[in-house]
DNA sequence: CAAATAAGAAACTAAAAGTATCTTAGTGAC
DNA sequence: GTCACTAAGATACTTTTAGTTTCTTATTTG
């Protein structure tokens, strides 16, 4: 009987979507070649052939799903919105659908494979943070009040922690937080945002 | 001769101590119970007995850290600002330097332990997608000019990523992203921000 | 000072990562 | 079609690392 074998191309996509599918379920730090060999119905060494690190894997087999389904290259989305705001809102809604290719994949992975105990606690730790955080916001809004910047306190808490989920992006991905920064972050962002809701000539 | 051996809180300290060298120098990822165990001077035991996972232990010892130089509770800087967005700068500017105890340590731990090749390729595939960003916003930012809604599309790279970076972090942090998400982010902060730069009447 | 408690050393077990060797299927040249 | 070449896949092996067990002894407590 013809025993089939797979090589090449051909290979590699069952690699790459067992790969992927690895990292749905368990999450970047349980992704071993081993486990990547056995759903693809191969054997180790192949693997280790073809590919570095797991780590590296990961990410040519998330890359070659992006290129598969081209769907939604996100400036490629046809812009119809008769305005500013409509149009904003067709690409960051295109883009959260696209992440389900590229972030959710690569982005929860860091956090999967961290227990259920552990992850609760990480909760209840973020959980604390913020409330610091919508705290000392709090304050200067209250602050601006007195002084008639402002009419009310009254803020989204989403628009309240916006300063601080951005900071905590940018530091993640190793960006630069320098004054400049921070100034355009608080001219440009955040004034704008909050007279916006609470200027006085509204 | 007596020889001394630490216990307690004592040992506690010293694991902790041991456990935040490691985070800041090679990161999460390499983070084992036997390196912690060699750094602290103690034996794998004593670690195994008193921790359930070098995670739950990563948490506890930044913890530790926080609760010990209380340097900057966020919510206890001293508002001294003229402004609101004097103040605003006062809180992001403590929140940043705060930062070093708990998110540098913390957030940066989850990408270290990746090799240098791999982080290349990270660099790479994250600057693709911002180039992909900034086309679309870009060519929002030209049709609202069209509309003569904005007078320009000259805004710093900065701010046309903040929705995709604000975005990306609620991804990482599982917030929800729903359409009331999208529409705060758009009417609440990106409108009234490019506003501030590009509007007509200005 | 005696008893209880917990630290530390060392050796051990189990499991996982990584490697070497060999066989054989698929590919292409002649 | 045959032959040579390349790469897949099986298997068994070595090495490393995680996790455990046992035992000794320093330190605390009463």
């Amino acid at each position: 009987m013809t025993q089939t074998r797979r090589r090449g191309a051909d290979l590699e996509q069952a690699v790459y979507q067992a790969t992927r599918e690895i990292l749905n379920t368990e999450g970047l730090s349980q992704l071993t070649f081993a486990k990547v060999a056995a759903k693809a119905q191969t054997s180790k060494p192949v693997i280790y052939r073809h590919w570095e690190t797991p780590f590296s894997l990961a990410l040519l087999a998330i890359q070659d799903k992006i290129k598969a389904d081209n769907h939604g290259q996100l400036d490629q989305v046809v812009l119809t919105g008769e305005s500013l705001a409509a149009d904003l809102l067709l690409v960051t809604q295109r883009f959260t659908a696209s992440m389900d290719a590229f972030g959710k994949t690569f982005m929860e992975s860091w956090f999967e494979g961290v227990s259920h105990d552990d992850s609760a606690q990480l909760k209840q730790m973020l959980a604390k943070v913020r409330k610091i955080d919508l705290n000392a916001i709090d304050r200067v809004l209250e602050r601006a009040v007195t002084r008639g910047e402002l009419t009310g306190t009254d803020l989204p808490e989403k628009l309240k922690l916006l300063p601080f989920e951005w900071l905590r992006y940018r530091m993640l991905a190793k960006e630069s937080i320098g004054s400049a920064e921070l100034r355009l972050l608080v001219d440009d962002i955040l004034v704008p945002t909050y007279l916006h809701r609470l200027g006085p000539k509204n």
